[in-house]
DNA sequence: GGCCGTTAATAATGCGCATTATCTGATTGA
DNA sequence: TCAATCAGATAATGCGCATTATTAACGGCC
């Protein structure tokens, strides 16, 4: 039980060299005008062999390098409490990613939360620099905070499409919009003509790429949009039916349990009278639920790629710039919610 | 750019005093012959608060501070694929213990895997330092790593009850024993007099706790413990008839699904004919799933407890030693699968 | 023999902080 | 009067590493 840390001045007394040889020989550079000989190197490493020697990541750290850890913010918590789980399948991907690529990841905890949501101020820029670089979860994110990041040049990756800032901002998201395209064009196969999107006109980027996916699809076959955005379950299907629409597209976070459970009360049957197309997954999974027609979005596979762009981003060489801006395909669900058009 | 981030330095600077000084300013730390006055403790202050600085957690660690990170060592994915999610609910309440702590968390996920296992080996030990301290999750725990961590004085918490070495392992832990011997007494007033216990007889801690709470119960009542260990659910149904046991305590990592479908494939009838009593929660929740009576296990209020006392182990002046080791409460669940004897 | 270039390495520095040893001037005490 | 105390700080050091500047030895060439 070595009481003192096994350090690179261990490793350099044991192999009768300098410190600044071995971490020349670790990290494999010679900065101009060093050299290693083939000898000297391989002396070197069979002293770290022995040794058991490891690099002190703090040290490392502080010294300028890299200490392979990365940090996951989220901009609300990221296990909340009372089961609703959305970056679980996120982390999942992510952790999976890190064992695979030997990183340690930091859950940015500490950030103070202002109206709700965790900030990125002051004691949190500090924070940060702890990990090499940094995932972001989650749709709240500031425009000061984000110019700040982009300023001091700290490397990240939002996890999910980031319209905004030209382009500026990496990103692996989900194409919402090809997947809602491809809904469209699934209910038109059916038959449907008339084709409603049932949701809240946020101007997060998943609503507003399956707005796109939706207009364009429409569009392109001469078809009409029309946007039913009650609140409220009974009034969505008085509107549905007053549009005299055959299918809907429904936004998941728009409780589409309730909408069918409404159109029910109205002796309208899912999918014999109105077909219901999902825009993603169900946000609450209930024992003995519908089976939703729709799409999956492939967040595991969102979070794996997300974290591997950004040990990319930190490495020395760097990711092609195409590889900045990643949109997954999402899975198309058969389910059970969507029949052919009623005659 | 990253424009040069503000130290302790440029605080010292702008209240015309050195860098040590706004070091025991900011430590509230008069060692042995300093003595600072209240007057420029009130402008380090200010400058401090002008700046906005905030330490560099690197530093403050390197330099044999503290730096308010904790670790988080599953000795498996703590986020596995496939749905089977054991620590969640851990990690829900670690990081709600750790946000009103204002501590961050950070997951060992780089410890290489041996026979499927993390391993807390060499590497592992160097980036334990990272952290203040560490909380470890898992009953896969090796006792030489243990010697280790506790040779090294490193800060450490277990999550789940520690029998083993004399109670040196701090922990946080599930009141396996008495929630077992509540549910025989819950048998017992249904006038179950034929308890039987299902499950593999493993030795990690919840089942040594759990027999021995089962063993107790039945000694108190002069009954005869009987242990079914069958892996087959149609083998052990058949053994639950051959004992005519009229009521079964069943350790929920044994698939009580299966059991109570294999003794319905017998005519046998739950609660009706065999009372079924989890000793935990399922580990699967299916769809339409049994009401199981049995009890929870307190897994959010395990994480957050024994974040606080890592957080404690880690400050100057520690715990209570009563604090070190804590058992707390599972909560009886009422459930369908019991009913009183038949006679 | 003096100069240059090459090879192979080491010494020195600093990252930002905690901590220890040291310094200065004023106020006593005998 | 001169040392002894004490308040109030600062200088110096080191944590373990990455990196830059510098050194040392050796051979070739005119």
């Amino acid at each position: 039980m070595p009481r003192h840390r096994i350090t690179q001045a261990d490793v350099a007394a044991m192999a009768g060299v300098s410190q600044a040889t071995v971490s020349f020989v670790l990290n494999d550079s010679t900065p101009a005008g060093v050299r290693i000989s083939e000898e000297t190197r391989l002396r070197v490493l069979d002293a770290i062999r022995i040794t058991g020697y490891s690099a002190n990541p703090v040290a490392q750290r502080l010294a300028g390098g890299r200490n392979q850890i990365l940090g996951v913010f989220t901009y609300e918590a990221t296990f909340p409490r009372g089961g609703r789980d959305f970056y679980g399948p996120f982390l999942v991907g992510i952790e999976h990613a890190a064992e695979t690529l030997g990183i340690d990841i930091l859950l940015f905890t500490s950030a103070r939360v202002e109206d709700g949501r965790r900030r990125l101020t002051r004691d949190g820029w500090q924070r940060l620099g702890i990990a090499d670089g940094c995932l972001l979860l989650g749709q709240h994110e500031d425009r000061g905070e984000l110019q700040h990041l982009l300023d001091t040049n700290y490397p990240f990756v939002f996890i999910g499409r980031r319209g905004s800032d030209g382009g500026r901002l990496p990103y692996v998201g989900a194409d919402y919009a090809a997947a809602t395209t491809r809904a469209v064009a699934r209910l038109c196969e059916g038959g449907h003509e008339r084709i409603g999107y049932v949701g809240p006109r946020g101007t997060d980027q998943p609503t507003l790429d399956r707005v796109d996916g939706y207009r364009a699809a429409l569009k392109a076959r001469g078809l009409v949009p029309r946007f039913v955005e009650a609140e409220d379950p009974d009034q969505c299907a008085a509107e549905i039916l007053d549009l005299r629409l055959s299918a809907v597209l429904v936004a998941p976070e728009h409780d589409p349990d309730a909408l069918v459970a409404a159109l029910g009360d109205r002796g309208v049957g899912v999918p014999d009278d109105v077909s219901v197309l999902l825009l993603g997954q169900p946000h609450h999974r209930r024992p003995g639920a519908t089976k939703w027609s729709g799409f999956t979005i492939p967040r595991e596979e969102m979070g794996a790629r997300a974290l591997l762009l950004l040990s990319r981003l930190v490495a020395s060489d760097g990711p092609a710039p195409s590889e900045l801006h990643q949109l997954l395909d999402c899975t198309d669900v058969e389910g059970a919610t969507v029949g052919p058009a009623s005659t």
